[in-house]
DNA sequence: TAAAAATCATTCGGCACCGAACTATCTGCG
DNA sequence: CGCAGATAGTTCGGTGCCGAATGATTTTTA
């Protein structure tokens, strides 16, 4: 019964299949286990922490970004959360209707919208951040310690890297 | 004006935001960063290299799922892709509407389904692959050649802890 | 061996997600 | 001033994405 491979056996396939084919394994080898810890890791905290409060990850990733900066602007918020401007709007939509921000139109530019958590947001962040923290620190178990800061940077690295 | 945050201003605001709180912010890092550092590879990679195959981030991996395995099982590409099993339905839908791929009813068992890419979808993994990988190098080209078996194995890391 | 339980894939409803097209506002240059 | 071009956000159409429910098949159990 093949099924379930392990991350061992998957890599030495992946060797297997593309030997000869001139590529850079090692780099490879980072990008995709860039992709399976952060959709792990992703998964894991959206079924531990976020579904209680029937928050998307996304949902909480803006409502996260508008309350570490007080007040925000979208395209700050889409920036700092890494999706387009276009799903941003959709999902302020879906959190305003919840109650948990508004929407305020810029007074100085009005094309500006800036967003602010709602005393019922800032009430649901403070409350579930803590909780996000510890699975945080769950995910990471499996790293020394001392070595966190060095992964951090690395992680920084390959996220300027990619912004050309 | 205010707009664009580099990265050291976000984390300089987290901190100040935060502080008081007891949380574990070297964790913090690490995942804040592991998410940035994924979107923003992804969103490269899909402008750089997929976008002119008209192919999605997720197509692709089933599609490359589907190549180094020669054959695979659904469920087999669902948790290698990191979908959901509804996900990947759509998903081989979609790529075997344009050819891509091929879904073959299990014959010892029934319930099960095995895809296996068709000639030209073999064909374009063959020509695509080798951009990929490109690009692969290129998001990790901030980093030191030597570091990079490391980085690797601390996601790993990563990805097994957050298996639970 | 018939009925119950397990396993696998698909369908369904609802939100996330993007690029492109659109509307509204502001800025700069003549 | 006035209008061309830039900039911000929303809307639109189409796919991805998930959990829950469903349908189909196999395995276990009585």
């Amino acid at each position: 019964m093949p099924g379930q491979h392990t991350l061992d056996e998957t890599e030495s396939q992946v060797a297997t299949r593309l030997s000869g084919m001139d590529l850079d394994f090692e780099a490879m080898a980072v990008t995709a286990n860039l992709f399976r810890a952060a959709n792990a890791a992703r998964n894991q905290m959206e079924r531990t922490v976020l579904a209680k409060s029937n928050l998307t990850w996304t949902g909480f990733v803006v409502l996260w970004v508008a309350w570490i900066w007080e007040s925000a602007e979208t395209r700050e918020i889409a920036s700092e959360a890494g999706v387009s401007k276009a799903t941003l709007s959709g999902v302020l939509t879906t959190l305003e209707s919840r109650g948990l921000l508004e929407r305020k139109r810029g007074e100085r530019d009005g094309r500006l919208v800036t967003v602010e958590l709602t005393a019922a947001g800032k009430r649901l962040m403070k409350g579930l951040f803590p909780e996000f923290n510890k699975a945080e620190r769950h995910v990471t178990r499996g790293l020394d310690r001392t070595q966190l800061p060095a992964v951090a940077e690395a992680l920084r690295q390959i996220t300027q890297a990619a912004r050309d």
